[in-house]
This record gives C-alpha cells, sequence and structure tokens, in this order.
DNA sequence: AAAATAAACGTCTATTTAACAATTATTTTT
DNA sequence: AAAAATAATTGTTAAATAGACGTTTATTTT
C-alpha cells in the first residue's frame, strides 16, 4: 500500500539522441513512428521506463534495441518536463545523448524502425518537443568537445589528424588551423601514432593515431583547449 | 482514454540542492522531514510533480515555500532514478540546484521545515540517495564556477573583491594570490566600482562593487578563466 | 607619532596561443 | 623518367595570458 496515495502518477520516458559522423557530417539517427499517436512522423528513438530498470540501464536498452549496440557512449542530457509537450497524457521525458562510431554499426541498426542518418542541417520536423532536445543536445556537444576529448567516440579506433580535424570543424561550423589544430591535439598526449597509413584520402598519406584509452579515461576530466576562439562561437 | 494503457506510472519528485554562502563558508540548507517515511531525517527541500506544472514551475514552487523566494538562481541538475532509491515505492527524482543570498533571506526560509544551513564538511547523513544528490551538485557548482561568473548569485548586491576571494576560495577549498585573483576578476569587466567601502572587515576598508547585470547576460556563456590551474583541482 | 593591518596597485618571466611559411612523401601528368 | 600536383607534416615568430612575487596606500590602534 502506498504511502503517497492521494499523488498523481506519470509516465516517465527516455529519448535518446543518437549522434554519429561519417567522416564528412556530423549526423543525426532517427526513426520513424510505427504507432499512434503521430505514426510515421520522424523522431528520437524513445520509450518507456519500466519499473524494474533505473533510468540509465532504460536509456541502454532503448540504444540497444535501436543500434544494437553496447557500451557505447551514453550520457544524461537533460529532463523535459513540460505540461503538455506530449498532447496525449502527461509524460516527462529524460534525454540521453550517445556518441557511436556510424561506421561500425551502420549496418546494425534495425531497419525494424526505419532509422535513417540526417545531416545536422537537413533534420525534419520531429514530433513533441524532440527538435527542441536536439537542439539542446547539438549545443551540449559543442559545449563539452570544446574543453574535453568526447569526440574521440565518433571515430573509429584508428584514424587520422586530418580526420580528426574535419570532425572538429564539422561540429563547429568552422575552419581551423591544421598547424595549430595537430600541434594542440598531440599536446594533450592522448594519441599513439600507428606506422600504419591511410592512403585512401591522399596522395601522401596520412598517419593513422590511436587514442590512448589509459590516459583518456584518467584525463577525461582535465579542461583541455581543444578550440580556439572558443568564446566566439555560439556554444549554448 | 490513455494510448498506453499497458504503461506503468511513477511518482515524479523534485529535490532542490540549495546553496548559500554566509562571508566564510559555502553551506547548503536541509529541512527535518515531518512526515513519514523517515519522518525526523534531515534531507533535501523536495516535492512531487503536480499533473498542472512544468518541472521547472515545479521546482520553482518547491523552492518558494522553503525559503519565500522567487528569481532565484535554480538550475536543473540531474535526474536520480535508481529503480530502489526511495525503498517504498519506485520515483524518478529531478535534482535541481539553487544558488540564493544566505543574508538576504536567511529570516525568510519557513520555519516550518525545520530547515538549517550547513557547513559542507558537515553534512549529516541523509534520506534516499540524497548524499549522492549533495556530491553531485557540489561538483557541478566547482565546474561551472570555473568557466562562468555563476558565484556572484551567492552574493549580496554589494560586495567586495576579498569578500568574494573568499567565496572562491571556500568553493575550491584552496587558497589564491589576491593580486592575481583581483586581476583577473576585474579583467572580466563584470564588475562596476562604488564609491562606498565596507570598513567593517579591515581597516583600511575595501571598496564595494556590484554586478553589471547587462554584461553579466550577455557573457555568461563565455569560457572565462577564473580558476587557477583548474586541472589540479578535482572538479569532478 | 609609530606600528599594525589589510587593501590596492605594480612588475617581470614563463607559458600559451595563434598567425603564418616551408618541407616532405606520394601519385598523376607530361 | 622528370615535372607537376596534392595533401600531410614539421617549423617560426609575435602577441597575449598566466602566475610568481613586491611595494604602496588608507585607516585604525597603540
Amino acid at each position: 500500500m502506498s504511502k503517497y496515495p492521494q499523488q498523481k502518477r506519470m509516465l516517465i520516458a527516455i529519448d535518446c539522441i543518437v549522434f554519429g559522423f561519417d567522416g564528412e557530417n556530423l549526423k543525426l539517427l532517427l526513426i520513424q513512428r510505427a504507432i499512434e499517436p503521430e505514426k510515421n512522423k520522424w523522431s528520437l528513438m524513445g520509450g518507456f521506463v519500466e519499473p524494474d530498470e533505473s533510468i540509465d540501464d532504460a536509456a541502454n536498452s532503448i540504444l540497444k534495441k535501436l543500434t544494437g549496440l553496447e557500451g557505447v557512449y551514453l550520457e544524461q542530457m537533460q529532463a523535459f518536463g513540460e505540461v503538455k509537450r506530449d498532447p496525449g497524457e502527461r509524460i516527462v521525458s529524460i534525454a540521453y545523448f550517445a556518441l557511436i562510431d556510424i561506421h561500425q554499426y551502420e549496418q546494425q541498426i534495425s531497419h525494424e524502425y526505419h532509422a535513417e542518418w540526417f545531416h545536422m542541417d537537413q533534420i525534419p520536423s520531429l514530433i513533441f518537443d524532440h527538435n527542441q532536445m536536439v537542439d539542446t543536445a547539438r549545443k551540449k556537444l559543442r559545449y563539452k568537445a570544446a574543453l574535453h576529448p568526447i569526440l574521440f567516440e565518433l571515430l573509429p579506433e584508428k584514424f587520422t589528424i586530418p580526420q580528426l580535424q574535419a570532425l572538429y570543424e564539422g561540429i563547429y561550423d568552422s575552419v581551423f588551423d591544421k598547424r595549430n589544430f595537430s600541434r594542440k591535439i598531440l599536446s594533450t598526449g592522448l594519441l599513439i601514432k600507428q606506422q600504419e597509413k591511410d592512403k585512401l584520402n591522399s596522395k601522401k598519406g596520412a598517419f593513422y593515431y590511436k587514442l590512448d584509452k589509459g590516459k583518456y579515461n584518467e584525463n577525461f576530466h582535465a579542461f583541455l583547449n581543444l578550440i580556439p576562439n572558443p568564446d566566439h562561437l555560439q556554444l549554448i
């Protein structure tokens, strides 16, 4: 028997903002809703929190259902709780954002949900307040990536400096000086140079690097200065 | 009639981590629970989200009930959603943290809740996961205050540079060089020097300053470097 | 009048940042 | 096979910033 009998219970949802990087552009994973309400409309992947799972578990389970992935970068972002955000019934949604290596998992993304990757400049109109969630997530990603080496989560295990720079430039919609960029990135001490080169994207070829996982986990929270003139960019 | 009849509804709570600064130390406002369960135990001020209010509204209303204050700095922090966080029933709590000027409002804090200010080193054992919430909030405050001029929210309208430095030193449990500190703070251009001096705390007296609200709101999100060697401090 | 106190103002050096240039490895073209 | 083209890599320098450290000033107490 309940201790708070007079209080109203509500549905609690999880919505996942899933980012990927295809080597050229930052992409967002959306699904086409299979169920009413708003059937066939584009939306974030979501679901309800079940009685026997924590909200973090719920988020991971939703991400796995959509992408088949476990152990990906997933972070709680913000709860969205306007009264009428879902016109049908009061639902508070806790938004999580995920960063995945689009190449590694592209195939696995279930067609069950009619999932598709969208360029950030071509996000369609989404259900409920999902466009607002995406916008908040994009800002949070920019903010965090300016201080912490989080963008490695979007890259494959081996990557080149020019690829990494393309990612940063995509995220901030800016162009950075390649000499300063590589020096700054290398000075973090987070990268391990490989012997092998990527010869696909240039004649000379660019050396592959791997992330030093140990240092990455150790120093993740240190403030880095990864972006030139961060104050000039709109991070919030 | 519900669109999601098979889904389980849950209670959604708000808990407020309320920080204040008494001129010497950072303090946390706690209440003694008046109701079961856990009656008489110390806890954060909280309450349930009502059907007709957004989560932000709910947080503001709870803060007002406790302190009589409106328009104070209140920011959503994080949702806490472990299954058994409340042993009685499944409750997801959305934690907010508030920064208030302890002097201005000390009187108004309702005795109805047996509220008391606690030194951060003397936080008692709290109900449920509230100690964890406080810990998360303390880290978030440190993190944010290293980059943004958020700590002014804890000070009265007029304050001196030495007072401000004492606040920063309290938050980071460190000692900063006063010459570098004042130069850094003044270089933000956020402070307006007053004619008047505070003569209570020293023979010479220290000039009062006011916050330039316009610049504060404009530049709040710019990255500042308010803390020396932030990487050496534990911010997360 | 001298001493004590804490605020306010000042200097210098090391480090970091960012603007800018030259060289190298490889493939494609002539 | 030599020259041209391309993109990666490495290097230089000046300006800005951070941080260690000293001196002067305003006021009260002795």
